[in-house]
Formats: C-alpha cells, sequence, structure tokens
DNA sequence: GTGAAAGCGCTAACAA
DNA sequence: TTGTTAGCGCTTTCAC
C-alpha cells in the first residue's frame, strides 16, 4: 500500500511537506508542491481516510438517516443531497431503518454515528426528545427534513397548509363529502397528523362537519390507498372526493375506484400530495412539494454550519403548489 | 470524548483487556467481561472506527456504487442489500454516478474506495476491462448485480432470455408486428444491448423478419418511453404490440397510447420488463425479476467473501417470470 | 519554507 | 487471564 511515507520519498521531502502540499496549505514553495503532486499522482496515492480522521478528527462523511430508502421521496431527496455533498468533498453513509424501532433506537442512540461523521442529515422522522438529545450529543450540525426541530437546521413543507390547500380545491369543484386517507405513523414522524389536521381545518374553515367515518388510515402504500379507499366507497353515504395524505395513496384509491367501476373523475374525485415521478402519467391531481430543493437546501444548510459550527440553525419552509390534472373534476350533481 | 482508556479506568483493567472483552474475544474471565461490559454501557462508550480501522485494516463499511438511487430497481436492490449488510455489522457507503462520466471515473479509480471500504458492490454498471482492473486493485471483495465479471461474484437475471420471454408471450398471442422500446447506454451497463438482442432473437426464431424501423431508443424513463411509443404508433404501419426493455418505458408506451385513443389490449399489447412494484397497479403485464433477492445475495456473496477471501467467486443467474396481466391480449385481426 | 516529533484511539503480538 | 507496547498513517505544533 502506498503511504505518505513512500510519496515524501519518492518528492525528495517530508511527511509533513507532502501532508501541506497535497491539502493545498501555505508554506509549501511551488516548485516542491508540484513535486509532491507529481510523486503522488504517480505513485496513485490516495490518503487513508482512517488515519486522516484519526489525527484530525473529521471523517469527511455525512450520515443520512431515512426510514427507506426505497420510497421515491426519499430516494428523491437522498439523491440531490448526495450531489450536493460529494461535490463538497463528503461521502454518504446510508441508514436506512425501515419500520424497526430497534434499529431506529440504534441509529438515534449514536452507537452507528459517533465518531464515524461530521454532520448528520435526518429525513422524515421526528425525533423524540430523548432522541434529539442524543443525536445532537453525537457533537456535528444536524439537519432534517421534513420536520422542525429546535437546534437543528430544518427544511420542509407546511404539511397542514398543503393538505387544506388540496381539500380547498375539491371543496371550490363543489364537493362537499370529502373523504380522507391517511397514513399511520408507527416512526412518529408527525406528517401524517398534519396533513390530517389540514384536512379537518379546512372542512370547518368551509362550515362543514367532520366525519370520523370518512377517514381511513393505512400505511403510505400504493396497496394501502387501495384498500382504504374500498372501504371509504362502501360506505352507506360514499365521499364524491377523496383528499390522500400520499400520492402513492392517491394513485391506489384511483385504481379501486375505477375498478368498482366509478369513473373518476366523473363520479369521485381524487387528490393526493407530492407529485410523484407517475403522478403525471397518472393524470393525478396532486399538491407538489419541490424534493430536489429539499434536500439541496438541507446539505447546504449542513456544510454551512460546518464551516461555522456557531450559527444560528435556520429553519426553512418551502412552497408547494396545487397541480390540477384529471383526477379531480366538479361534483356530481346530487342523485 | 471518552475512550477505550476511560473504560480500562472505570472497569480497573488494561485497554488491551477492554479491547478484548468487547470484541467477545476469549482469554477475557467472564467476571471481567461483565466489569468491562458494564463500565463501557455506563460511560456509553463507542469505539472510533478511524482508530479502529487504523490498526486493524479493516472498515467495517462497504461501498456501494449504482448509476442512480432514485429508480426503482437501484434503490430496491441497495434497500435489502444495505438490511443484510447492517445485520453483519458493515455501514454502507453510498456512491451514486448519475450520468457524469467524471463521476464514474472516480468511483472506479479507487479514488473515493481506497481504503475506506472493505468491500464493493457494484449495481447496473457494466465496467470496463480497466475499470475492473482498478476497482479490484482496491483491495476487497467485489459483488457486481446485473452484469457477470471474470473474477468477481455476480448476480444477476438473464437479459436476453428474460426479452425473449416477453417477445415470445406476444407471439404467442398471434401478434406478428412487434415494436421494440430499448434504453440507449450511456454508463454502458450492456444490459439494454443483451435486452435487444433478446428482442431480435426470438422474432428471428420465430420466422419474422427484424425492422430497425420497430425499434426506438431513449432513455429508462417513462417520459421517454412515452415519447418512443409515440414514434412507433406514427409509423405508416405501426405494431400492434410493443415489447419495452423496462417496465418504466413500458408505463410511458401504455399512456402514449390511450392518449391517442389506441386502447389496450385490444389495439396494442404491451409488456414490459421488472415488475415494477407500480406495475401492478397499471395492470401491466410484465417480466419480472427478484430484485430483494437479487440484492440480499450480492450482499451474502461479499459476506463470504470477506470471511474467507480465497474463495473463488460465484455467478449466479436468478430466474425471472412472465407475469400475464392486462395491457397484453390477442392480436386484433387484420384491417 | 521545511522537518522532527508528538500524538489521534485503537488492535494485536508478545510477555508475564 | 491480563498487561505492556509497538505500531497503523496521518495532522499539526513547534523549532529551525
Amino acid at each position: 500500500m502506498t503511504t505518505i511515507r513512500d510519496v515524501a520519498e519518492a518528492a525528495g521531502v517530508s511527511i509533513a511537506t507532502v501532508s501541506r502540499a497535497l491539502h493545498g496549505l501555505p508554506r509549501v514553495s511551488d516548485a516542491t508542491r508540484q513535486r509532491v503532486l507529481a510523486a503522488a499522482a504517480e505513485l496513485r496515492y490516495v490518503a487513508s481516510p482512517s488515519a486522516a480522521s484519526l489525527a484530525s478528527g473529521q471523517t469527511n462523511a455525512v450520515g443520512v438517516v431515512a426510514p427507506f430508502i426505497n420510497r421515491w421521496y426519499f430516494a428523491a431527496v437522498v439523491h440531490s443531497a448526495e450531489e450536493r455533498l460529494r461535490k463538497a468533498g463528503f461521502d454518504l453513509l446510508l441508514y436506512s431503518l425501515g419500520t424497526d424501532v430497534q434499529e431506529r433506537h440504534r441509529a438515534f442512540s449514536g452507537t452507528l454515528l459517533s465518531k464515524r461523521v461530521d454532520a448528520v442529515l435526518v429525513l422524515g422522522l421526528h425525533p423524540t426528545a430523548d432522541e434529539v438529545a442524543a443525536l445532537s450529543a453525537v457533537g456535528g450540525p444536524v439537519a432534517i427534513v421534513g420536520a422542525k426541530v429546535p437546534g437543528w437546521a430544518s427544511v420542509r413543507i407546511d404539511d397542514e397548509a398543503a393538505a387544506r390547500s388540496a381539500v380547498r380545491h375539491v371543496l371550490d369543484l363543489g364537493h362537499r363529502r370529502v373523504g380522507f386517507i391517511g397514513g399511520d405513523d408507527p416512526l412518529r414522524t408527525a406528517m401524517p397528523a398534519e396533513r390530517r389536521a389540514g384536512y379537518r381545518a379546512e372542512l370547518i374553515a368551509a362550515g362543514l362537519p367532520v366525519h370520523p367515518e370518512l377517514e381511513a388510515v393505512g400505511e403510505f402504500t400504493v396497496r394501502s390507498g387501495y384498500a382504504a379507499a374500498v372501504r371509504l366507497l362502501q360506505l352507506p353515504e360514499p365521499p364524491t372526493a377523496i383528499f390522500a395524505a400520499s400520492d402513492e395513496m392517491a394513485m391506489g384509491a384511483v385504481q379501486a375506484a375505477r375498478r368498482a367501476g366509478i369513473a373518476v373523475p366523473r363520479d369521485l374525485s381524487v387528490i393526493g400530495i407530492d407529485d410523484h415521478e407517475m403522478a403525471e402519467l397518472l393524470d393525478l391531481t396532486t399538491v407538489a412539494q419541490p424534493v430536489v430543493a429539499q434536500g439541496v437546501l438541507a446539505a447546504e444548510m449542513l456544510l454551512g454550519a460546518l464551516v461555522e459550527p456557531d450559527g444560528e440553525p435556520h429553519s426553512v419552509t418551502v412552497p408547494t403548489e396545487l397541480v390540477v390534472r384529471g383526477t379531480t373534476g366538479p361534483a356530481p350533481r346530487r342523485g
């Protein structure tokens, strides 16, 4: 293995000079720097990250903690964050948790992250006070996407407002019986509750009653959205519009309606949240949230905090936008 | 920061004993081990990975090199591989390349991976001889998913056979004019070429001519599949069936047909490859490939090679399966 | 502008 | 069964 010593010998300098030259530090003459660079390239020298970390206390890695990586939203955010971080010279350590409580605990306790990363990016999770304390104790800056935590930088949409604008859209179309398909919250992300709150708030603001039987809960998946829609559509007095807390669930709902011979949007309007990459294909009306921007923004907040550890962490709410497509339409005339 | 020295003091033993006790090595009395474990827990001690790596030469991390992480197939494989690797105590370093040639070069040259990981998992890329040499020089075992490389462990489907079975299905339904939507190959993955070869081979085996104008190439995306289908359907003599090299492209093709007023499957049959998570929802006929199995298998091959470095790397081809759904049907009568 | 040397926190060989 | 000690390869201070 090529070490810094080999490079030093080849260039005829000390290892200290090699280190300085390779890091672009001052106090190295141009001639020397060139010689070192040439020797390093010649020998294909790559510094040992372990040794560098041990000596410097910096890992040049960022940990990403997310519940899933194989869900559109998370994959998109991770992808954009990774791109930004790598450009800044950081590696990405991935911790996708699934719904396993054990895993979640290990990730947040610091066992996995302590001394391993310079900063942490949390996605789509709403940590408890204990978890916040534990992760903060790891040492580096933490940024969170999809929730707001005091002391941490955060990027998110206003989930309640997004839900309200979705519901408002169908109310504007004349719908008065609006169903809700929400997700349960095994990872305690808070997001599902906020979207439900928005749904209810908008109904109330319109002077409409909140009917618990019009609310169905499942997972944030197509399949679960399908099942939830089936339940809603079998009600004695089914909704004429369904607001689903995610596009994946909305897609399932559209499919359920079609299979039941209920025409969308003639007999049933469906709206989701996300603007999933398949939403356009399926002609789904939705409230779009910017995923790339959230990933990049969070990455940059981390980068900023790494440079300036004492800066106040920012909390940014990015805008959502109603995207009207073909799954919503005027409320059907009363039968 | 708590170091091994603190634990040693608290337990009243030497640091060597702490190390042994924590690693479950023999030559530690039960009583001592208990005391050490208790002290470590009490102090919330977490060993420094950098120091451990430097001293032991092992990083306990696996690098995953993939072109995209935000594509269904890759996300699914990474997810399952990560789960398996983490269970074995390994961290995951993510390198998603995009289509940037520079990035690809950096990843394969070893600059990013050298001394950073114990093993590498390559997904959906077909490295050149130079790249194989460079990555092999990094030192640890390498496993590849979706291609076969001499000297590396590999897991994949038989892309040509998968394509042939898709084409056979529509031929069996009586179609004689079968279009192909393929993907170009900026990352040189070989996969697109094999699927096209399978398409042609099956036509020839059925005694049918190969019409270049029936082959459309784009990216592996819904949008690109849509555009390609539009081109095929505008031909003077359009195909009655389309085989797309991925489900995402097939979904785009279905949408293009519907928008053009062409009924699926009455006027046009469409079949893809993958069994994408949305395929069932969209009632898409496809050739399914097992994603979780591929991720887990590749991870286990790596784990095995780490334990037994001199074992012969295995090369596994996992089976695919035709899944007939609603987008394929009998060929329309000749007009 | 350059080099010598002291660690960083741990593992592993060896000694006791 | 336990402790001592020599590194692992690098960064960083300090002296020159």
